[in-house]
DNA sequence: TACACTATTGCAACTATGTTGCAAAATGTT
DNA sequence: AACATTTTGCAACATAGTTGCAATAGTGTA
């Protein structure tokens, strides 16, 4: 994990840091997308709060972490797939929020549907939430 | 206005209070969801910032208004229209973000198209935000 | 490896946003 | 008008996010 952490860290032309490498790591090491309170807790006390602000920007900036709206106006980040570059996100999936568990996900293959818009109105980014039951809390799966 | 303000505060079972009114009027006013700092912009000094959070609470609760998720994570609140009742909000349309006049709109006729989910995962509710240039800000119409 | 240059970090202070308890004031009801 | 109930304002607090600046760490070059 080490050697791919630093490799994705020197394909955005990121000097190598510590804590670059550790939140890194937190995305790597959950699977869902996570908030700027839960690297806190996985960083513990290694880093200052405004560092992970400021590490978080950057990772955005760089397309390696995208953020999720919520509709309880949460601040989510999750990792980006190869497909994003810098300022240019193709984070055009379906984002998931289980209301069991709480977690975040992104739904890599399920892409937004079209949507006619009235008279005037010109999409240029459409953004879906669906919330709901996971996979890993359905009972029936 | 004033009456239909007030009619609009007794089918919800409120008791008719000036900031109650002060704050509905801003929502007519405006054709466009508010963020709590509009509000407080539009009332002024008149009343309390812990009064604004209340009421709108309160409006959220007895189905007066619903909350829009946006992008950037900032609270906006709109009307909505006669067909939500307390508790059960029927807000399945889409919302829209100018990227030019940084309002936000209701498209209370566009319905939010269904999805196909993964195995595993049930949907239970699903919001949708566009952002773009609205009609008021398109130059060909 | 050592150096110098640049980028990053931590600290402190600050702003913005939202919440809670409680006493005072306003509202609805009789 | 008088009472019981809601609502409001104040103060204090909690959380989230930002900024400037000095100290530190990382990078490229010799």
């Amino acid at each position: 994990m080490e050697q791919k952490i630093i490799d994705l860290l020197k394909r955005s032309s990121l000097s190598i840091t510590d804590s670059r490498k550790k939140i890194l790591e937190s995305f790597f090491q959950e699977n869902s997308a996570l908030a700027h309170a839960d690297i806190e807790d996985y960083v513990g006390e290694d880093f200052d709060r405004v560092t992970i602000y400021r590490t978080l920007q950057t990772f955005v900036d760089k397309g390696i972490i995208h953020t999720i709206p919520t509709p309880d106006n949460a601040v989510l980040y999750a990792l980006c797939k190869d497909s994003c570059s810098a300022g240019h996100h193709h984070d055009n999936h379906v984002h998931f929020i289980c209301d069991n568990c709480n977690k975040t996900f992104c739904l890599e293959h399920v892409v937004v549907p079209a949507v006619h818009m009235p008279v005037g109105f010109a999409a240029s980014q459409i953004d879906m939430v669906v919330s709901g039951i996971c996979n890993y809390c359905n009972p029936t799966t």
